[in-house]
DNA sequence: AGGTCGTCCTGTAGGC
DNA sequence: TGCCTACAGGACGACC
């Protein structure tokens, strides 16, 4: 599911729910998620005040008073809803569909508010751990990640630098969190089509003199920032299991040029073109072959 | 060593 | 309806 716009989404709606707020009760309702939970995972929160809640790439980071970090890692189809202490998801909102299914709520923290928040997934593809932070830094999970692709040290030169010696297409360099941390299918495939760039093309050829309609490397910066602000604002994209914390659905899948959108028309207003779909590296590509080069 | 592929898991959609 | 297959937003680890 959850690519940098639905994992910051996740996290601007349980910030309100989490931070300043002590975890009084942890619960881990099976022995593990991705991987078994650590045994004193539960310990290590239960009377713990989270003083942040951050993300870094698709992680999320809370920040807890004793020193140590809790991890989460959303997978494929984990996601939080909050309950409050009145027992609504959300304002007026105590019913949705979702809410009925608990099969596969995994993990709950009931909060010094009386809120609870919720941990559902059912492909078990997520993961949490807590971490102490002054080792955060050895972190396996975190020590490889490329730069945030919305902070100040992604730009044209970084990206084409990254790019430049590698033997693999742009779409599968785009997906390596080694060379930019935070996207995935969906997101790779619309930066590509709003750059006009096939994932096809050879990564390595990403590099080109600035300035022009030759700036591949420029194009593709302005896409990738374009697409995923305009995700986070939409509250992120919902094809089957992304939700907001609230329960509420995401909406930025109505602006999809590409993804899910094969055999129908280009969305370049002067292309006559037709969304065509391949597999890249064991997924799907969508991409426009007229107006992608 | 970098790149590719299979794999973990459940749910759902589509074909017959 | 029911059974089967294919596929899904991720990413690790084994393999070449």
């Amino acid at each position: 599911m959850p690519e940098l716009p639905e994992v910051e989404t996740v996290r601007r709606g349980l910030q309100p729910a989490m931070e300043g707020a002590t975890i009084v009760r942890a619960e881990t309702r099976r022995k593990d998620l991705r991987f078994p939970f650590q045994t004193d995972f539960v310990a290590r929160l239960e009377g713990q005040t989270v003083t942040g809640l951050g993300r870094r790439a698709k992680y999320l980071l809370a920040d807890l008073a004793s020193g140590d970090v809790l991890l989460m890692h959303l997978g494929m189809s984990g996601s939080f809803r909050v309950i409050d202490a009145a027992g609504a998801t959300a304002p007026g909102d105590c019913h949705h569909p979702r809410n009925e299914d608990r099969a596969h709520d995994h993990v709950s923290f009931t909060m010094s508010s009386g809120a609870s928040v919720i941990f559902n997934d059912p492909r078990r593809f997520g993961y949490m751990k807590v971490i102490a932070r002054t080792v955060l830094n050895d972190e396996p999970l975190l020590k490889g990640l490329g730069p945030e692709p919305l902070g100040n040290e992604f730009d044209a030169a970084m990206l084409a630098r990254a790019c430049r010696d590698k033997k693999t297409s742009l779409k599968a360099a785009l997906l390596d969190q080694r060379v930019v941390a935070g996207l995935g299918n969906i997101y790779v495939c619309e930066a590509l089509f709003r750059a006009h760039l096939s994932p096809r093309r050879l990564a390595a050829t990403l590099a080109s003199k600035t300035g022009g309609p030759a700036d591949r490397a420029g194009r593709l910066v302005e896409a990738i920032h374009d697409v995923l602000n305009q995700a986070i604002k939409a509250g992120g994209s919902s094809l089957r299991d992304h939700r907001q914390t609230t329960g509420e659905l995401g909406y930025f899948q109505h602006s999809f040029r590409v993804y899910d959108r094969e055999g129908e028309k280009c969305r370049t207003p002067t292309c006559r073109g037709t969304v065509k779909r391949f597999t890249q590296n064991g997924r799907s590509t969508f991409w426009c072959p007229v107006c992608q080069k």
